[in-house]
RNA sequence: GCAGCAGUAGCUCAGUUGGUUAGAGCACUAGUUUGUGGAACUAGGGGUCGGUGGUUCGAAUCCACCCUGCUGUACCA
């Protein structure tokens, strides 16, 4: 420990970042693993675009344009406001309509990068993550957007969920379209406080979302939200229409049948689905998790889903002169790792060093010469790093989990055979060298 | 943003109606063992008790404001 009390910089992080462990991470390069695995085959291509857009760029739908640090995070470059992107899909718009005419029509492509918003945190829920996308750019049929639901349950299947685990919901923006003629809606912010109440029945139930549609409702922190104000007859008809489980969509009708092609089943027709309110034009889907998901504290948390997406005909058309319809899915890799821990047990290799005990720095070269041995058989090796007693040594090896130690002293480098200490059992053995890689690989 | 609850050592927490120098367990460091880890024992380091101001002879404890965290809610392109 420092002494010194002089002026300290804060060891605190920023609201909403995190630092992430490698036992954390090495889940997630093992789901990133399978995500590539299978956009390979569904054929997509891999595109990285940058971490920082200019602001207008991917700000068109911002909620407030005169303010681009509005959910995002921004900074004025020279004369030009510059935003970290809050998703991937805006980036997409902007390169397709940058590219348009040297790309594939259609073009599919997946990303995997971090994106930012600048909103409040919660379980799981950081300020800065890690998302996958995959996109249909340029097709109006819906065989993309079946597909994207397939192919996101097969990684989900991958990463180890069984169908049970996890459920699609579908909808389209052509149903609540329907329903806002039905009961004479024209006023757009009533439309979006419509939507944004039915986006939460899952989790406040109808009694609550009637509320919402209502005057407003009052939670248990007894704080108040207004409502969308609709007369009773409407609230009314809003229900009995979407508690119908049958869709009432032409393209909804059409994706049922590409699933049955596909043989696909594990989706649900769910018209309360929401998700982008002004952003997606047609058909939307959500990944819902179906387990219990906790917070460090054990309390059962209300999760939400993991991800989603949908067809946004428009994006493209606004950068100019290029008219592209699309459909994209986004996952959120953090928030699906965070789940995917707590409902199975992740055995990930990852071997740990096994250490070469320093007895004396004049034998270094034996032990460099030992550490090559190993390393050329792809052992993970270290000359353990420092020059402490053995019993410090053994505490390291110990406390990095390390397989097994090598104690190659004196007496070991006069006759030639070093001692190899397993680390769980306890027990060592004087070995040749040329044995040494056989003998470790039984280990570990 | 709004609301409820919370903040004492790296972590988990105790701290009586306000009363000397603020405690425990785990972790850490050193030693018992100068060539042997996971156990035990001994010793040790580490806290402006979230911050600021106030009440008081005296504040971790009471009051005000602020900050941070958790949970709910709002927003979420």
């Amino acid at each position: 420990m420092i002494k010194e009390k002089k002026i300290k910089p804060s060891k605190e992080l920023p609201l909403g970042f995190v630092d992430r462990q490698e036992k954390e991470l090495l889940i997630r390069d093992f789901i990133i693993s399978k995500i590539k695995e299978v956009m390979i085959k569904y054929g997509f291509q891999y595109l990285e675009t940058p971490s920082f857009e200019y602001s207008d760029s991917i700000g068109k739908f911002l909620p407030d344009k005169e303010r681009p640090d509005q959910g995002v995070f921004s900074f004025k470059d020279e004369n030009k406001w510059l935003s970290l992107r809050y998703d991937l899909t805006a980036p997409l718009a902007r390169y397709v309509a940058k590219n348009y005419l040297e790309i594939p029509k259609p073009f599919k492509r997946y990303q995997l990068g971090t994106v930012w918003r600048n909103e409040k945190p919660g379980p799981g829920r950081f300020r800065e993550f890690l998302q996958f996308d995959a996109d249909y750019v340029g097709t109006k049929n819906l065989q993309a957007d079946a597909e994207l639901c397939v192919m996101i349950s097969e990684i989900l299947e991958k990463c180890g969920l069984s169908q049970s685990d996890y459920v699609i919901k579908i909808s389209s923006r052509k149903i609540t379209e329907s329903l806002f003629k039905k009961i004479n809606l024209e006023d757009d912010n009533q439309k979006l406080t419509i939507l944004r109440a039915l986006d939460k029945i899952d989790r406040l139930g109808w009694v609550a979302v009637k509320q919402l549609l209502g005057e407003g409702r009052k939670d248990k922190s007894g704080d108040f939200t207004k409502g969308a104000k609709l007369s009773s007859d409407s609230i009314e008809i809003l229900e009995k229409e979407l508690k119908k489980k049958t869709p009432s969509s032409e393209d909804l009708n059409e994706i049922l049948k590409i699933f049955k092609n596909y043989n696909f089943q594990n989706f649900e027709f769910d018209p309360s689905i929401v998700r982008g309110l002004e952003y997606y034009t047609g058909v939307i889907f959500e990944v819902n998790l179906k387990f219990d998901v906790k917070n460090i504290k054990g309390q059962s948390i209300q999760f939400g889903s993991i991800g989603g997406g949908g067809r946004y005909d428009n994006l493209v058309k606004n950068f100019g002169d290029y008219d592209a319809p699309a459909t994209g899915i986004s996952i959120g890799l953090d928030r699906l790792v965070y789940a995917l821990i707590q409902k199975k047990e992740f055995k990930i290799k990852k071997s740990k060093p096994i250490v070469i005990c320093v007895f004396n720095k004049e034998s270094m070269k034996e032990y460099i010469s030992l550490q090559k041995i190993l390393r050329d058989a792809s052992i993970s090796t270290e000359i353990y790093p420092g020059e402490n007693k053995l019993k410090k040594q053994m505490e390291y090896a110990n406390k990095i989990k390390s397989p097994a130690v090598i104690l190659y002293g004196d007496d070991e480098i006069k006759s030639g055979k070093p001692t190899l200490r397993d680390l769980t059992t306890g027990k060592e053995k004087s070995i040749e060298i040329k044995e040494l890689v056989n003998e470790i690989k039984k280990i570990i």
